[in-house]
DNA sequence: ACGCTTATGTAAGGTAGCCCACAGTATCTG
DNA sequence: CAGATACTGTGGGCTACCTTACATAAGCGT
């Protein structure tokens, strides 16, 4: 079976290659035969760089990722853009419309190529809405999703360039899997809202600590474990939460 | 009717003094009558600086605030605390526990002391599952929540001291319906994570241009039109996000 | 009235990070 | 292979902001 290609404007009805339980995405792997019979997954190849939601745009989809990586960002006015949000294989990408939202606010685009699985809106709003173990794993990933962005926003109000820098390093491996990936001083210092020639600095330490090496637009993480000390706690909060939030019947340990 | 002071232990079941339709909140006054009377809502004060949640406490009533203002908190491991959101008399507090939360992640307290109603968790939760207006409601209002603290995390990242300042002191005047709040230099400038000296000098600043007025722990807010010159755009993404959610079906214009 | 606490002004010195500019080099393209 | 483009290093000047410290004044309790 082929995998569509995100880009492409067909989309056939095909069926998902795996079922329940064997899906490398958590929340599909957490969700019942029935409910993964009922999304009508499509399975989607994510390529680098496409936006998977645009401001104004209307959201058609459900994405769940399987490997890769998704970044969200904010726009400004002066059209500079900030990251705010990082999806991987433990998230959904679209839940808000299922909140009510029928077209998206933010841009929500491919940071590391991969491949997941597709739903469209009104499928996802039907499962919903029969209040089933697919709404208590979407509601479970929005309140993920709101400490996330929470812990973030406090972060960056506190935390300076090397911790956020270690911090962001860190879960982008965990949310890839991954730890490797193609990406630019320049664009990464721009996601953290930096410049480049901060970028250049901590960037050179790191790899002189050998916690990370880079070349021309790729960069390799080398210790995991000398990146968590130079990274704020909001890494861990972060994390912690996401690897726990679903053991707990959707709640925080008691 | 008496109201119920939030620091009390005992909690009769009294009925709402208003009807649907009559609230000050604006969630309540858009739930049908329904909706109002199975909540059992209960009216409570909020007093200057009470915890209406705190970290890993259980969550056990919803607030929906009528008058005042409180805020949301993140707390780092070395005991600082930053401002993570803003909840006033649009706003309901401890959705998280209808996302399937049992306790609090974040510390709420009252800024401006006021008035509101509270619900019990496990009321709220039958009447969220009964999928009808309270769930749509809800769920709008987390999306709200999730707009704002994204907006919040861009803003951290890229605006300065001033344009945050102003920003606050709007955010907080839409919120709490008010322009005049008790707040010290000291304290604010911690919610923004910044210090007393820069806040002193800034305040000063929006002192001396007549934009505010402060003596001993009261700010004094003499002209929002200009604040808004010197504020961040987010001041105005997160307002008209919050002032028109509710008006296109759960849904932004479309 | 007296001291205690709290709120604010202010100032010096230090630093992180911004802006800008230029240089070197690797990759890509025709 | 020549030129164009993209990625990184580096340095200088500048500013916002932090840290610390001390001073003043208003409110508060006794």
């Amino acid at each position: 079976m082929e995998a569509q290609v995100l880009k492409s404007t067909v989309s056939p009805v095909l069926r998902p290659a795996a079922h329940a339980g064997t899906f490398k995405n958590a929340l599909l792997n957490a969700l019942d035969a029935g409910g993964i019979a009922r999304l009508q997954l499509h399975p989607v190849k994510f390529e680098l760089g496409h936006d998977i939601e645009y401001p104004e745009r209307l959201i058609e989809n459900l994405y769940f990722i399987e490997d890769g990586m998704a970044s969200m960002t904010t726009t400004f006015q002066d059209g500079s853009q900030v990251e705010v949000g990082m999806f991987g294989y433990k998230s959904v990408i679209g839940v808000s419309a299922l909140m009510g939202t029928k077209r998206s606010l933010n841009r929500v685009y491919t940071q590391i190529a991969g491949s997941g699985y597709s739903c469209p809106v009104e499928t996802a709003r039907r499962e919903f809405a029969l209040g089933g173990s697919f709404q208590r794993l979407a509601l479970g990933y929005v309140q993920a999703q709101l400490v996330q962005v929470i812990q973030l926003a406090g972060c960056n109000a506190t935390h300076n360039f090397e911790q956020r820098l270690a911090r962001w390093l860190l879960i982008c491996a965990d949310r890839a899997r991954c730890d490797t990936f193609k990406m630019s001083q320049d664009f990464l210092s721009g996601m953290l809202g930096s410049t480049r020639s901060t970028m250049s600095i901590t960037a050179a330490q790191f790899k002189q600590e050998n916690l990370i090496e880079y070349a021309r637009g790729t960069i390799h993480i080398l210790d995991k474990k000398g990146l968590e000390k130079r990274a704020c706690e909001c890494y861990c909060v972060v994390e912690d939460y996401l690897d726990n939030y679903m053991q707990y019947d959707g709640g925080i340990p008691a």
